[in-house]
DNA sequence: CGCCAGATGGCAGATTGTGCCACATGGGCA
DNA sequence: TGCCCATGTGGCACAATCTGCCATCTGGCG
């Protein structure tokens, strides 16, 4: 996470290509050697960074009681964890806003935060398995169907979050009220009124 | 596209790591410097496979007349591109599943996957702003909430269709019939009537 | 024929990524 | 205390990945 901070530092800095995975170890700390014992590239060194946002969110999710409606779980998660102030400062916010735009800008770093929304998205589903499960609802993993409807809930839950916070790192509005990630978000989710959330 | 096919073959024939750049280049009759002016890594050679099945269906959304009901095109979009025989052939099921497991066997093939994924929503969103402004609706790019709400439509069709390729790729049933991809993203459609599409 | 634009590829070299082994640290145990 | 082992670290060499620069080829066009 060292690691992490001090690679997102370098690539605003002085840009990605500037920066050789030398640089990023000799910032960090430690030997190049060790800094690939961490990350396959470095370009996965801001991964972690990516990561933790989403991680707080889905953890958010899993914490819920299953008694709750799964909407409702998800909009919760949202205002609680994408709302400055709660967890993570403002000043964190302008980091966010610069990372995602990095990843725009560079189809390696782009990547890099595909990869994370995708993990984000496997792990929720992981976590609408045990609600499931929870609930003593029938879900057969290995039933085909059953398992593509619980990925495609997870996933259009994860666009939610994803697309609300890339339109807003897109803009420069602030980071909270009307325009900003987590009510985008919460707009998004409202979109869903209807959906077949399955139980 | 020479080139993607014969990377596609060697990695699944001898494996990622033991297939080199030379190889690949080799392989297509070109030079390892030409490779590098196509692509910007190794992993990068098979891109274009997994893009054109995406082109193909976001090629025929934004074909379909703006009178017809978004649900309906997408749906009907869906049915023309991923059943075997119109187009593609179904060896081509067999090639497809292979490098979609591929993908989920190896993190720096998953990104390029991610990366394909997340290219066609994009253009998908492109196109669903083509058919508002077609159909006189108004439109405002700048605006930070419509634009939200269009990537977020964009993000939930492409995800019925990409949950429903991996869902079935993951298995081994059929690429034709009620199991088949199709049917499935068909069936994660229907599970969003009562969506607010967005006029 | 001469010229130009675009595609190709040879070559050198910086950078990236990896296998192998050595060293330090710290905890458990006789 | 002395021994052993597990774990984290990093040095070193080397294969592989990319990139910049320039030479060559090819086809169209006046």
């Amino acid at each position: 996470m060292e690691i992490a901070r001090a690679a997102a530092g370098l690539f605003v800095r002085q840009g990605l290509r500037a920066t050789r995975a030398e640089d990023i170890a000799q910032a960090a700390g430690i030997a190049p050697r060790t800094f690939y014992r961490y990350f396959a590239s470095k370009e996965e060194a801001i991964g972690p960074l990516y990561a933790t946002g989403a991680q707080r969110w889905v953890a958010a999710v899993r914490a819920a009681p299953a008694e709750v409606p799964l909407p409702q779980v998800l909009e919760d998660a949202v205002r609680h964890t994408l709302t400055p102030g709660l967890g993570v400062s403002a000043a964190s916010w302008d980091w966010v806003r610069t990372l995602i735009r990095l990843a725009e800008a560079n189809p390696a770093l782009r990547r890099v935060w595909a990869e994370a929304c995708r993990a984000s998205e496997r792990s929720l589903a992981e976590a609408l398995a045990e609600r499931l499960t929870a609930a003593q609802a029938p879900y057969d993993a290995d039933n085909v169907a059953a398992r593509t409807r619980l990925c495609f809930t997870a996933a259009v839950a994860s666009a939610a979050v994803r697309t609300a916070m890339e339109s807003w790192a897109a803009g420069d509005g602030p980071a909270e009220g009307p325009r900003g990630p987590a009510e985008l978000a919460v707009t998004n989710l409202a979109a869903l009124r209807g959906f077949a959330w399955g139980t």
